[in-house]
DNA sequence: CTGAAAGCGCTTACAG
DNA sequence: CTGAAAGCGCTTACAG
């Protein structure tokens, strides 16, 4: 049980080894330049040899720049299905800052604190988030960016703004000769989901629609499908909107076992474009959310607070694309008899 | 365009207002008891109006012990769609460690080159790689554990031991009646890709089988659909090995639309166990992959690996269950025909 | 081009 | 129970 290799290399022993100081090392490491060339190779035979890297935690404590952005990700997956970690890291980079990633699991109070602590951790120099989080960005250090998330946009914009995209839904399937409408809902600690719910119950209003209500989903296949086998057999429902397309997959799935044809008695819209749903049988109608954009306007926004700049123009265009498939169609002419 | 909020609050100046000395301030944040409750009541105010929280890079650097360990999330997204994340943050802080999780964005070379950065950062006392990484954990002052992921479990219990799901099912699709295999590969830069494709070659021989080959895939949809369309009319394939669930519902999209029945004169497996593959029609074949306990078992050994303790034995069951779902079928007794 | 001094913000023995 | 001293591993002026 002896304790191997545990000890950590210091910059005075690299410095001790090559025979020289240990600000001469430090340069080593941070300037590109103004180093003998017999001092350097020095100072690389010992680096290599003994493996060395300088501590971070002590470089960021001393010099106030850390060149560290961190990400923050929601634990849910909505935002994994595209390059945009890529994007956002290429982009920090190019503007000369390394772009941590960091999921922070629990409840928004949880990951309310997590994010302060790592705003003031010193470790970083900006925070975006890319969800929404209940935090005041005057209680941080540093900078903290949010990305304009459906539902922020929505209120920065003003009410209801783009919303639009969930009206022009129903304002299709309408134009389809839709009438009863139904929609399962994703889980309302969700700023996204209540928005969503928000605006399909405005819109029934607002048109006059009939609806058969809401049903409370979790984002799941299964919350889709127990929603749709669930619904009473004379509801009159040919148009359901699903908050996300995992519930739109299980919803249609149901439909189907009920000897229900979709889209010929019933159309299903889902949300968020994932990959399967383009290949599903029917494929799926959804939204494809433009989150690389949305990324994009946030880290030049926040790298732009942290170098005390200017915040650029929003220049942006849609977020939200409607993309119709096989899943959607025109109304029955006749009712569904009960079966 | 006044720098505002921007100077750091220090533990001196909390000491200052609150009459203290800065010993006493961290006192009350690292210690539970031992403070007069006047001074700590002082401190506490003063704490709450100034908004003040420790910086944690300076106290990880003089204390040893910072209490955190990494997780190193690949940036894709196969472990996303589980609460494997919550799981692994929760045992963590069982025992008394914090879980932060990092996704690394890159190839290997520079995801290795990161993770080694975070290990001499002085920030963690562990790491946890999620996926396999070209990383020499001896060139790490702290502890790196990697999960065992599919292959390296492989690798482990003696060549090919785990692959015997592979073979597991192809065995299965052989007492079904099928003669003659497709499989759609994944991305031959990840080492789960290759292995699924070695062991499917292998077993092919082994079994003397027929095979129209490998197709390269990269995780896609479209991949799968791709392969597929591209499959000869008269190729005589039933049954398709796909690396995932994207590429093989991809596979059997386009199976549909060449008129080819899902299961009845192709079948279809996929890999992964995603939402969707259990509502879509068919229903996805598949193989659930337990990465809960490979996580758990990983993290429970880089805590021992940490305090210097005995490494727990392993004791999970098997980690790849194989799903059978619509879209696999006894083979079709006459050979397809040209369409 | 390189070395001696000071200090980043905290914690940990050690006294009182 | 609380304060004065030392130091974690580095970088940044400042001399030479």
């Amino acid at each position: 049980m002896a304790d191997v290799g545990d000890q950590r290399i210091t910059i005075h022993e690299v410095a001790r080894r090559a025979g020289v100081s240990h600000q001469t090392v430090s340069r080593y490491f941070t300037r590109i330049e103004g180093l003998k060339p017999a001092t350097r190779q020095k100072i690389e035979a010992v680096v290599s040899e003994l493996n060395y890297r300088p501590n971070l935690v002590a470089r960021s404590m001393r010099a106030k720049r850390t060149g560290r952005l961190a990400a923050i990700l929601p634990s849910t997956p909505n935002l994994t299905h595209s390059n945009l970690l890529g994007t956002l890291s290429a982009l920090a980079q190019a503007e000369g800052y390394r772009l941590e990633v960091v999921t922070i699991v629990g409840d928004a109070r949880i990951r309310a604190d997590r994010v302060l602590e790592l705003a003031t951790s010193g470790g970083f120099e900006g925070i975006l988030s890319l969800s929404p989080l209940p935090l005041d960005p005057a209680r941080s250090p540093i900078p903290i960016v949010t990305t304009a998330d459906y539902d922020e946009q929505m209120h920065c914009q003003g009410e209801l703004a783009d919303a639009s995209v969930v009206r022009d839904i129903m304002k299709h399937l309408v134009s389809l000769g839709h009438q009863v409408f139904f929609h399962i809902a994703g889980p309302q600690t969700y700023a996204s989901a209540r928005s969503r719910k928000l605006v399909y119950e405005t819109t029934v209003k607002e048109l006059g629609l009939r609806s058969h209500g809401v049903a409370d989903g979790d984002w799941t296949g299964r919350s889709g499908y127990d929603a749709i086998q669930e619904l009473p057999a004379a509801s009159g429902v040919t148009a359901v909107l699903a908050a996300n397309d995992y519930a739109a997959m299980g919803a249609i799935r149901a439909a189907l076992e009920r000897g229900w044809r979709v889209p010929d008695d019933i159309s299903v819209f889902g949300w968020d474009d994932f990959d399967m749903g383009r290949y599903s049988t029917p494929s799926l109608s959804t939204v494809a959310v433009d989150r690389e954009a949305l990324g994009r306007e946030a880290i030049q926004k926040l790298i732009a607070a942290v170098r005390h700049d200017e915040p650029p123009e929003t220049t942006h265009g849609p977020i939200n694309r409607i993309i119709i498939r096989e899943s959607v169609g025109p109304a029955p002419h006749s009712q569904r008899s009960t079966s």
